[in-house]
DNA sequence: ACCACTACCTGAAGGC
DNA sequence: TGCCTTCAGGTAGTGG
C-alpha cells in the first residue's frame, strides 16, 4: 500500500481529525512494531495536542504542542483507520488483533494503527532537531518539492551503475517513490528499468523527473477522491489502482493506444518489475 | 561509496 | 477442505 501517494492520502484523512485536536488517550496494544516504541510511548502521546499533520517520504510527522514530533511509516500493510464519534461515546468494537496502537482526539475521533506485518514503525523525537532523526537525515528530497531536478537527479545517478529501477527504490535518492510508482513512472517516461542509470542522457533524466511528477500527482488526486468516506480513512490504494499502466498487468496489452506489445514482468534484486519491451528502451 | 542479498512478519492466492 | 508454496506496496543490516 504505503508509498508516497497512499501517505500523502492517509495524510489528508487524519488532517480533521487530527491538526489543532489534542490527543486525549493514546495505547499501544504491544511494545512495538519492526521495532520497540519509543520509552512511555503512550504517556508521551497522551494530552498533546496536534499542532502540525505532515509527510516526509514516506513518513507521517505529527508535530505536537510539547516540543516532540510522532513519527509513523506504514511499513508494507500499515493503516490507520478513523472512527467518529457515535452516540455519546465511540463504537464498542473490540481491537482486532493486529490493530497495535489507538489514539483518541477530541475531534471526537479514534484513530487506529492496524498492521499485521508489523513493518511499520512509530518513534518520538524532538521537534526542533527532527531533520537529525535516523529515518531522515540521509532521506533524499520530495519529488513533487522544489529540491527535486534533472540536474539533482542527473548527479545523484552520475556513480550508479545498477539498473534505474533499483536506483529510484533508493529513499536517499528521491523520497517516496516504491515498487509501484517507479514501474508506473518508467513506463510514462518510456524507460526500460534496466536501464543503467549512469548511461542515461540528461534529456531523459528529464523526461523521468516529470514522469515522476506526474504520476504522483495524478495518484495523489484520485486517492484523495477516495476519501470521500471518511469514516474509514482506509490506506487502501484508492481508485488509483485502477489506472495502473503496467503494475500488475503481466501479459496484458500495453495501455499506450497504437502500441500492439503486452507487459512483462521482470524480476530485479527479488522484486517483481513491470514493463512495455516496445515503448520502453 | 556502492551493490547484492537477507531478514523481519503475516495473510492471500494458487496448485495439487 | 486442506496443505504447501509463493508472493506482497519497505527498510536496515550484512558482507563483498
Amino acid at each position: 500500500m504505503p508509498e508516497l501517494p497512499e501517505v500523502e492520502t492517509v495524510r489528508r484523512g487524519l488532517a480533521p481529525v487530527m491538526e489543532g485536536r489534542r490527543i486525549t488517550n493514546a495505547e499501544a496494544r504491544r511494545p512495538d512494531l519492526r521495532w520497540p516504541f519509543p520509552e512511555r510511548f503512550a504517556e508521551r502521546l497522551s494530552g498533546q495536542r496536534v499542532l502540525h499533520l505532515g509527510r516526509r517520504g514516506k513518513y507521517l510527522l505529527a508535530e505536537l504542542e510539547g516540543g516532540e514530533t510522532l513519527l509513523a511509516h506504514l511499513g508494507m500493510s500499515g493503516r490507520f483507520q478513523v472512527e467518529g464519534e457515535v452516540v455519546g461515546r465511540f463504537h464498542h468494537t473490540q481491537p482486532g488483533k493486529h490493530d497495535h496502537v489507538i489514539l483518541e482526539t477530541d475531534a471526537p475521533a479514534r484513530i487506529t494503527y492496524t498492521d499485521p506485518r508489523r513493518f511499520g514503525a512509530m518513534d518520538l523525537w524532538p521537534s526542533a532537531t527532527l531533520e537529525g532523526h535516523r529515518w531522515l537525515t540521509a532521506m533524499g528530497p520530495e519529488p513533487l518539492g522544489n529540491g527535486f531536478s534533472t540536474a539533482v537527479l542527473a548527479e545523484a545517478l552520475r556513480r550508479r551503475s545498477s539498473p534505474i529501477k533499483q536506483v529510484l527504490l533508493d529513499q536517499t535518492v528521491v523520497a517516496g517513490l516504491g515498487n509501484i510508482y517507479v514501474s508506473e513512472a518508467l513506463f510514462h517516461a518510456g524507460i526500460h528499468p534496466s536501464c543503467v542509470a549512469q548511461k542515461m542522457s540528461v534529456a531523459r533524466i528529464n523526461r523521468l523527473v516529470e514522469a515522476i511528477r506526474t504520476v504522483l500527482c495524478a495518484a495523489i488526486e484520485a486517492g484523495g477522491s477516495s476519501l470521500r468516506d471518511h469514516r474509514q480513512t482506509n490506506g487502501d490504494l484508492g481508485y488509483f489502482q485502477h489506472s495502473f499502466q503496467v503494475y500488475g498487468r503481466e501479459s496484458q496489452a500495453c495501455a499506450r493506444a497504437g502500441c500492439a506489445g503486452a507487459v512483462h514482468r521482470i524480476t530485479q534484486s527479488g522484486r517483481s518489475s513491470f514493463f512495455c519491451p516496445h515503448c520502453q528502451r
